[in-house]
Formats: structure tokens, sequence, C-alpha cells
DNA sequence: CTGTTAGCGCATTCAT
DNA sequence: ATGAATGCGCTAACAG
């Protein structure tokens, strides 16, 4: 007798086959009651489904999509959860609830020489299928080759290849230094993102693009790499502050960037905004709450992200999609930015 | 020659199977490559890998779990991806970076009659075991027999039954309240939240207390439901404020309850804080970025993440670990609250 | 209407 | 050192 089998439901989970032993049915009956499917006596159909009721079964998530292919699940993969991700997150939430998918969002936390290619991976790993389709954020290689449906959000190498959803990033630069030049300032520094990226490359581009439609030649002594951190940027940004002819105003290509050179800047005794004015680039929550307030490009986040939902539910339902979707940034005037100081 | 078979992984996921032939060894060799175990000969394994890399192998987390009982893999359950639960994610994140262990958060987003109860069946879903261990954010219930070790984030039920991380629910709502006494408010209103969760009843008890204490008796036409959401609050914010003697301030159960009260405010041309202090609870980013900006009491969000984190990796070891974590609260005294104003 | 037989991708004995 | 067999929990064909 194989005693201990099927007594101690309490042990572990509970399972198709505990309910199939309770009910004295089989399992491919539980499973079909689970499953709405006909065939099955009403008689039978009630029986079961107050022993799963009463042993609060639920299917598991692991085992139906190793056999079936539609498991409900949409599945986003982040590099980790920062506030850019976490923004993102809640945009895809709201726009998901009530459309009947539920959400996973995992993280490979890979640090050092892992990181590259972490899209792939996690991809692989939650490919076959725990999800039925996936938003990658910021991915830094194309992912063109799934088995399913896929929207990048932000990916490093731009547009090609898949079903993109990201923010202007060009525009914004030229909005953030015109922005600058219109408060007088005409040696404007920049601090560039990662070379390897497409938006610290188009984010550099529309530095260039917009002090040249002002007729002001590039001094590319105020152009340093930031890398987008923000550590490295202070650095940066001292060595910037203490030019010569030091720069009255600093685009950051993002707000890291930004906050650095705050920093720096504090470190030095200048005062933003009189001595010196900075525009970052993202608007994460804590832009707001920097000493000053950080003057930024703001990215609809949430929207970048309930935009991706949509064109992922197209690709689920079959239809065509347009696969390129671009919003548009706006300037959030905050204390960090004011007019050129008068010497 | 079975030719179509494993010349083509571009059509879907590269399998254990697929590197097996490819490598020309048999599927166990090739797991006991993958999980470093020994028993392959040193050419075998070097091959192995080789092919591994060559197709851009990886493990199936879904398959894995069924079969071994480790993953990796620390599940962290909520309802939805709001601010709140964001935070949080971002402490768990960076606690978690460097212990080995990926990251997988779930949202079951169940409406209306789903929604009780959305964290047995999340648990049971991704237990038995996609993951090893859970965080559940604001559980409703106890989830006392589990088959994985599981710690709750500010539990609705209290700290019984299972280890718990939370905030000083009661001691935030004495500083709220003796901060406004401070300014020289006595008519204080409260809008408390929902009734059947610990934290607003904690909640309420601290306003009770932190009055009764400075020796003003509960005026009980001045407590109202907000039910924590902007609308009910902005709706009971205008019966408060239109009565005969109206507070001079009030209490709100949590940040979106606060705004609540800042939009009926301003609908009936109260100034705040010259005619009305108001102060939240929470402190979720959009509380500095209301106007004017929100005073609130802070929870440090981050911190019960990676507080969580930590107890969730000693439980993980089979340490003994103290099953109940609290953490101080901080009022954030912003611009939504001045002293009462005379008459 | 119900139960039997397969097999999803993988890890684990146990043989060889 | 390697491979054949087995089973995890479940669903999809089919057989009774």
């Amino acid at each position: 007798m194989d005693s201990a089998l099927g007594a101690r439901p309490g042990a572990g989970r509970v399972t198709i086959g505990d309910v199939a032993r309770a009910a004295g049915v089989s399992i491919p009956t539980v499973s079909k009651v689970i499953n709405q499917r006909d065939g099955v006596a009403a008689a039978t159909m009630t029986r079961v489904q107050q022993v799963v009721a009463d042993l609060g079964y639920e299917t598991s998530l692991v085992a139906r999509s190793l056999r079936s292919s539609r498991t409900g699940v949409l599945g986003i993969l982040v590099p980790e959860f920062e506030p850019f991700s976490t923004e993102l997150l809640r945009g895809i939430s709201s726009a998901t609830t009530g459309t009947g998918y539920e959400l996973l969002a995992y993280a490979g936390l890979m640090t050092g020489a892992d990181r590259p290619g972490w899209e792939r991976r996690s991809l692989s790993r939650l490919s076959g299928t725990l999800i039925d389709g996936a938003i990658v954020v910021t991915p830094t290689t194309a992912l063109s080759s799934s088995s399913i449906p896929v929207v990048a959000i932000d990916p490093h190498t731009g547009p090609e290849g898949h079903a993109t959803v990201d923010a202007d990033n060009e525009g914004g630069a030229v909005q953030a230094v015109e922005h600058l030049l219109a408060l007088g300032h005409t040696r404007i520094a920049h601090l560039r993102g990662r070379a390897d990226l497409a938006s610290a490359q188009l984010r550099e581009a529309g530095y260039r693009s917009a002090l040249t439609a002002a007729g002001i030649v590039v001094d590319e002594r105020l152009v340093r790499d930031g890398d987008y951190q923000e550590e490295q940027s202070a650095s940066a940004a001292r060595d910037l502050l203490t030019l010569v002819a030091r720069p009255t105003a600093v685009f950051a290509a993002n707000d890291s960037s930004a906050i650095g050179v705050l920093r720096a800047a504090t470190d030095l005794g200048l005062r933003v905004p009189e001595d010196l004015s900075v525009v970052g680039f993202d608007d994460v929550p804590q832009a707001s709450i920097t000493v000053p307030p950080l003057t930024t490009v703001s990215q609809p986040l949430a929207e970048l992200g309930s935009r991706a939902v949509e064109l992922l539910l197209t690709m689920l339902r079959g239809e065509a999609a347009t696969d390129h979707v671009r919003l548009s940034t706006t300037l959030r005037v905050r204390s960090s930015s004011g007019p050129v100081p008068r010497d």
C-alpha cells in the first residue's frame, strides 16, 4: 500500500492528482472541468468544482505552460528594477488590467561580464512558453528570431528589426538646448551617455544640431563622457567647471548625470541656477526632489509602457501592427535652469 | 538524414535535446555539464559548452522547476504595479543584486469579485516550484501553510501567522497629528482608510491617541471614510469642509486620500495651507509634485523591500529568523501644512 | 461521458 | 564516463 502518497495534502502543493483522488475521478476529467471543456456530466462537474474549492487547488503555471501553448501571461523583461523600468511597469500594469492577461516581470539582475545579452538569456528562460508575449525594456541587442511576439521599449540599438516603442530622443535634446539658448546661454556643455547606446547618440545629435542651428560652433572641449552615471558625470563636471572659460550651462544626457553635475557644482561652491544652469533627461521621480528641482526632458514613461502593451496585444491577436511607435517628449522647466550669469 | 530536425533552431526554442544532438552526446550528459556535476570527461565537457554557447541555449525555467526543487528565483507577488509596490520593488531589486538570485514579480491583476484571495491564487500558481521563496505585498489573508518560505510586506491582517515586514503605522499617525497640534490646530479631521485593513485601523488609532493625549476629545463628525481612494476622499472632504464648524486641518489615511482632499479644497475655493492644512501618509513619489507639495508621513518603502529580502534569504538558508521587522516612519514636512488660520 | 495513453523539457537514478 | 529509463503536473488525442 502506498500509504503516504495521497494522504497528506498539507505537506506540499495541492496537485490535480489530489483533486482527482478526492473527487473519485480521473485526472483528465479534472483537467476538463478546470479548462471549461465540455464532455463532462453536470453532476461530475459540480462535484469536481466543489473539491477544487475545498482544497484550494490552482493549476500550476509551470506545468500548464509546459504542455499548453497559451498561458495568459505577459512577460516584462528588465535588467533590474530601477526608477525607469518601474515607471514603465506602472503604465504596463494599468494598460493590461481588464484584458484578461496577467503580468510577470522578470529581472535577471546580471552584473559585470554577464550583463550584455541578458535579454536573450531571460527571454530564452521564460520562453517555451511561460509567457504568451514579451515586452523587453532597453535591450542592447536585436531580438529578431523569437518564438513569441516581442515588443522592445527604448531599444539601445535603434528601431531596426523588431516592434519598438520609444521616445523622441533627438527632439527632446533639441528642446533642452533651445531652452538654454533662449535663456541667453552660449557656452553650453554636454555630458553624453554611453557611446554604444542609440539613445545617447541621438541626444548628442540633438545637442549638436540645436547649437549649429543657432549659429554656434560646438566646442569639443565642452563635450565629455558621463556614461549615464552619476559618479562619472560628477567627475567630468568637475573638470568642466574648472576650465578657464567654463560653461554657463550643462545639458546632461540623463537625470543621473545631471544629479552628478549638481553635486559637482555644489562641491565647487557654484550656485544653481545663478552660476550654472543644468538640464537633464528622463524626468525620473527623483528629478523633482533634487536641490534645486531639476529642469529636465520628460519622457512619457507610463505611456511608453501602455503603448507597448497595446502593440503586443495587437500582435497577439495576429493582426498586423505598425511596428514602430515614437512618442514625443516635453521639457519640464523647474529650478535648475536660469538666465545666463552676467559678469 | 533527419535533416530538418537539428538544423533549424530559428523555428522554436533551442532545447537540451538540440544541444545533445549537435554535440553528439545524450541529454543527461548535457544536463550534467550545465549543472556543473562531475562524471563528464573534460573533452566532452568543453565540446558541450561550446555547442551551448553557439546555439545560445539556456535552460528553460519552466522545465527545470518542474523537475528540480531549486530555481534560484525569488517571487514578488503584488496585486498590481502601482507606486507603492514599484517602490518596494526597487528596494527588493537592489538588495537582491549580487545574491545569485533572480527576481520574478507577478501581478494577478484581479478586479472586482476575484480580488480577495489573489495572494493565495498567485502563490499557488507559482509554487511547486517556479520560485524558491516569495515576498507577498499587502496580502489580505494569512498565508500560513505554504510549501515555500514567504515574507509578507505590510500585511493587511496584522503580523500574525507569518514572517512580516511593516512600518510603524500608529506611530506615524501620531507624528502627523502632533505636527498639526504643534501648529495650533485643534479641529483636526481624519479620513480613514479601508476598515478591513490593519494599517487603516492603526492609523486611526494613532490619530485618536494623539488627540486624546493632547486633551482633545475626538469629534466623531470629523472622522469620515476615505477608503484609501482619491474619489471617495474628495467627496467626504467636501462634506467636511462645508460643515459650519469646519476643521482647520485634515489627516488623511494615505496620500491618495490627501490628494482628494486637496482637490476638494481647491474646488471650494479654500487655500492650502492658509485656510486648511492637509497631511497624508505613505510619501509616494507623487506626493512631492502635488500643489502644494504634500506634507506626509514617509514610509521607508525601499528599505521595507530590502529588509524583506534579507529576511527571506535567511529563511532560505534554513536559519532561524526574527519573524517580524517593524521600521519607523518619518514625517516629511512640505507645504500643505501651516499654522492654524486666525479668524 | 469517462479513462487510458502520450509527451512537453528537463534532472535524476541506475545501468552499462 | 555515458546513456536508457522514469517522472514532475498537466493537457491533447484517442479509446472505451
